[in-house]
DNA sequence: ATTACTGCAAATACTTTGCAATTGT
DNA sequence: ACAATTGCAAAGTATTTGCAGTAAT
């Protein structure tokens, strides 16, 4: 699970700079699991400093996942969503409120035959759309 | 598997038009495992008929995908790619090659529980990244 | 005849990029 | 000091939409 003094290491030992920008951007995604839009961490990290630009979070969003600090999940429309729980597990979008919620995968190894020839993925997403338990409720 | 018989059959019995350009999109898509994108999908279609439009494909891949007589791939940051083939099948996507192959999946079913309650799917997306045989393989 | 569909062009949305100014180390 | 990073604006790419003309049933 990504965390401020995580990241940091990862990021020092790299050789990468810690700027004010990252941090901001790191922090809003640590703890966070509503698996925000590019543009949503925008808003968050503009709340607490107004100068920062839209470019600098796909920036800094790339970076981050280039160093294995988070999950770049391409299921939306919406656009790039940041997942800072690296562990392996799927995502449910709800179809009405949009919502993307994590499900925990039995850890079961996929069988990766491409016409019987091994494909060794460095990268899995599986996405579930649906209604979420909210939404699939009956209403009033 | 997707036909042009079964295509008609779906569409006629919903009350949809069967015009030429939605057949020509049908035909290109009939027993094509490529998963073309949509820009791919529409040069193929107008090869045969150059009148045919790039908006027109984009419906008719919707409309095609609403009847649920292909599934639309999001894994592929070139745009939305088509597979006629609706059996539930995971998709390989070649970093290197940018080759998209399919994936026989063992049935599995997946326990689909966001914060212990149901989450009931009506789709599912499984993605793999890697590096397919022909690129993987040593280079002379 | 009626209504759905097409094609064009414009609009929208998301993401990347060039570059000059700034800043972390 | 020096190279990496930022922010802006512009460009690039993918997709959607309004609408007038056209065609399927």
């Amino acid at each position: 699970m990504l965390t401020l003094e995580s990241a940091q290491q990862a990021l020092r030992g790299a050789g990468v700079r810690l700027t004010p920008q990252r941090t901001l951007i790191i922090n809003a995604l640590v703890g966070n699991r509503a698996h925000p839009t590019v543009e949503q961490l925008y808003h968050l990290a503009r709340a607490r400093y107004a100068g920062i630009s839209l470019a600098t979070v796909y920036h800094t969003v790339s970076l981050l996942a280039r160093h294995g600090l988070l999950l770049e999940l391409h299921g939306d429309s919406a656009g790039l969503r940041c997942d800072p729980d690296t562990q392996p597990h799927a995502h449910a979008y709800c179809l009405a409120c949009h919502a993307v919620l994590d499900i925990s995968l039995v850890a079961a190894p996929i069988p990766c035959t491409a016409d019987d020839l091994p494909f060794t993925p460095v990268a899995t997403e599986l996405s579930l759309y649906g209604y979420c338990p909210t939404c699939a409720a009956p209403h009033d």
